[in-house]
DNA sequence: AGACTTTTAAATGTCAGACAAATAAAAATT
DNA sequence: AATTTTTATTTGTCTGACATTTAAAAGTCT
């Protein structure tokens, strides 16, 4: 029936795509600047405003980047690892969340992921990488600290791990998977001992890394695991049936 | 010297992030409805148009979808694994393109994570995926075949691998990874030859993987791996020197 | 009373025109 | 020649209006 992939309505949204494809065909190159609003007006036949909410979709996407002045405008933006990182985090976090992700299948997720950095990081993880895995074990093991804050340690911790693949897409996409799990593992409250356990673990895969023994990272990753699904057996046990 | 995160400019930026803080925060739950764009001017202080462009931006990134009619407005949007599926894949594949990765780079970070789940996948993949891989396995047989669908085809195969995990936050992962690739891959001239021996290493995995044989499947994703980068450096020699 | 039709009100979608603010280039001045 | 001023361009924002969609309310008929 209809031709149109998107209705006749919603132009902001038909616009945005079509300069989104320019983008992505290649088309529109990294730092071209766009027509100015007035003249995308003219040629999508469309009012300034709506051009302009078109112009929002894309950078909330940083696909463009916009300048006011004289010889400014809108350009289109180099999507730094940074942006898109950033970008994967929000949506991760928000996926997991809003569609009851069960721990364990989360948890799953991650670690299979992490393991697959395993390997590559105990080759070429570089002495700095290692020293802020120590630093963060330090931090853990400090009394007093915050559920919350031990949590952020923990993911400081991985992420250095993960960077010593030396691979700037994998650490892109870990970064998600990893940082996603923040808000779940908050629900998890760490005890003295199992702090303990934990940084056990940590302890053996930072030694592990620094003999550049693979396997050895490799399973002590799938203790941690499997340590840390329990702990959420625990929690989830203790929540139904309180003493 | 600045208080604000977002320099005063920018209201509609500005009060994107604060709507996204509630919605992230949990403040605004999936299906809630926001106040009108009328309601919001109120509140912020700031023209329809401003708000407007605020909602739209949301809406680029699916956490809201907007109703038109009398009960209409916008809601808060439960973002699906489709939704973020496509986003990720608009965002990795730019943000390959933009960055000047190398083939190796990618290459490198794809099969990585695809060996993740080789081991699941051995254990939980479903009849109907091993189907499928063999479908695709037969279809980049066929004679005739162009490039373009020859790489589709090849996604497809390694789709039905990931998916064999059943984890969905890893196929929500990988896909990304495994699809941002293609636009590299297309760079890629498959000979007869090669063609061949691809599908010898994709008869490989489909057969450990109906065996549950989680190391051979591992091996001969490594040996993919392998071949699809000499594939490459071929091609960039061939090109730097031709014949 | 109940089912159907019409009206109405609320909301988003779009437009036009205007002014403010920033900014770089051009012009004027010292 | 260097500095300052002007100017033109472009985005950011506002106001007000109308169009369109849609669900609920009101009305009408059987």
């Amino acid at each position: 029936m209809k031709l149109k992939p998107s209705k006749p309505t919603d132009l902001s949204a038909h616009i945005a795509q079509a300069i989104r494809d320019a983008i992505v065909s290649g088309e529109l190159i990294v730092d071209e600047r766009l027509p100015s609003e007035a003249e995308l007006s003219d040629q999508f036949q469309v009012s300034r405003p709506t051009v302009r909410e078109a112009l929002k979709r894309l950078a909330a996407q940083s696909l463009i980047r916009t300048q006011r002045g004289a010889s400014g405008g809108a350009f289109v933006n180099k999507l730094s690892f940074e942006d898109a990182y950033s970008q994967q985090v929000t949506t991760s976090t928000l996926l997991l969340s809003m569609n009851a992700v069960s721990f364990d299948t989360a948890c799953e997720a991650r670690y299979s992921l992490e393991r697959a950095c395993a390997a590559l990081s105990a080759e070429r993880r570089t002495a700095d990488q290692l020293a802020t895995m120590r630093a963060e074990i330090f931090r853990q093991s400090q009394p007093g600290l915050t559920d919350e804050a031990f949590c952020a340690s923990d993911v400081s911790f991985h992420r250095a791990l993960v960077d010593g693949a030396a691979n700037p897409v994998l650490s892109y996409q870990l970064a998600g998977a990893v940082e996603a799990m923040q808000p779940l593992m908050n629900m998890i409250t760490f005890t003295a001992r199992s702090r303990e356990e934990i940084i056990a673990l940590h302890s053996r895969i930072a030694d592990a890394l620094e003999a550049r023994d693979a396997k050895a990272v490799d399973q002590a990753l799938l203790e941690l695991e499997a340590y840390t699904r329990q702990l959420a057996r625990d929690v989830a046990e203790k929540r139904r049936k309180p003493d």
